[in-house]
DNA sequence: GTCTATACAGTGATAGAC
DNA sequence: GTCTATCACTGTATAGAC
């Protein structure tokens, strides 16, 4: 009996591994104990190793926030987008206990493969923060700053709380983040 | 010619490695040739291998803010204490091209060994700021909020940096960070 | 499609010549 | 003290049985 059966099932759990143990410390062999795939199979779904396994994890973070922060941020009330924005990274980044991969991925410079991903992500996240502030009312270079200082916030927020071991460390920084939000919003 | 005959001396060079492809992408193939040191005279300075490699850079770097930015705090007057830390961070991290090392072996959990003194560094670093920011007639809570912030902030600056590619990203996060404990101490 | 068997390079680590 | 030679092991990757 088998949990996984298709490519894009395993995509969680490989991502799960990146997360714990980095790029080059997520080995075949603690992917394949933790997904119960073989190598052989796990070649099968990506022919091109390991590299093409981590892009597809990128790809699939990557999706999950355009679907769940970025676009409704550039559709939705901007108001209600914000708040959407603070409850989905709680959510997703589990209260402060899971980190960000893609952030974990910025600071290893082995692979310039994923740099314009990486990149890509981050900047797409300000732009669409800032352009949500924006339509809220905030002036465009107040917006430009806040959107900056809440992405940013939230990468050391994950990192301070991994390392202390308080996640309670990262539920106060989103909460400090959406309050100054909400100051510039309403005052 | 060498350049290096001390342990001591090696230790900057290592660290870069680990800055540059995280602990398990710093291999000694990549040591020995960054350094110009073989394995055997490794092996010399550093009898535990790479473990007592990383060991020796993270005291290193712990020393290094110890001196600069932590004591400053718990000694010196406050406001000129938060302005030196300023300045030190700006320095230490090459205005956001350099990354946090303790950052990054925060994000890894393959090594719980280093976890005591990831977890001493943050948290030494916002007790200090808090003292600091107390002692200059902050309240206590405002003032753990605040050295919350700042010590979060520059580490998802570092990250957002390096990730964007944007030095100058950094420089702002560190200006705006400065701003806010200014409003606060004058305010 | 899934697995086992295997190739081959590179890893951390040790021994020993000088 | 410094190096080279070598170790056992694990890494990614491939081939091929079923």
């Amino acid at each position: 009996m088998r949990a996984v059966f298709e490519r894009q099932d395993t995509l969680p759990l490989i991502a799960e591994v990146f997360r714990e143990f980095g790029y080059e410390g997520a080995t075949f062999s603690r992917i394949t104990e933790r997904t119960g795939i073989s190598k052989g199979s796990l070649y099968h779904f990506f022919p091109d190793g390991k590299e093409e396994m981590a892009a597809h994890v990128l790809a699939h973070i990557d999706a999950w926030f355009e679907a769940h922060v970025f676009t409704p941020l550039a559709r939705d009330e901007p108001r209600e987008a914000v708040a959407q924005m603070w409850r989905a990274v709680l959510d997703y980044f589990h209260s402060g206990r899971r980190i960000c991969l893609v952030g974990v991925f910025a600071m290893d410079e082995t692979r310039d493969v994923f740099a314009d991903a990486i990149k890509g992500y981050f900047q797409r996240w300000i732009k669409a923060l800032k352009q949500a502030l924006v339509r809220a009312g905030v002036g465009r270079a107040r917006a430009q700053d806040l959107a900056e200082e809440c992405v940013a916030g939230i990468q050391g927020g994950l990192v301070i709380s991994r390392a202390t071991g308080e996640a309670a460390q990262f539920v106060r920084t989103v909460r400090r983040l959406a309050a100054r939000v909400d100051d510039e919003l309403s005052g």
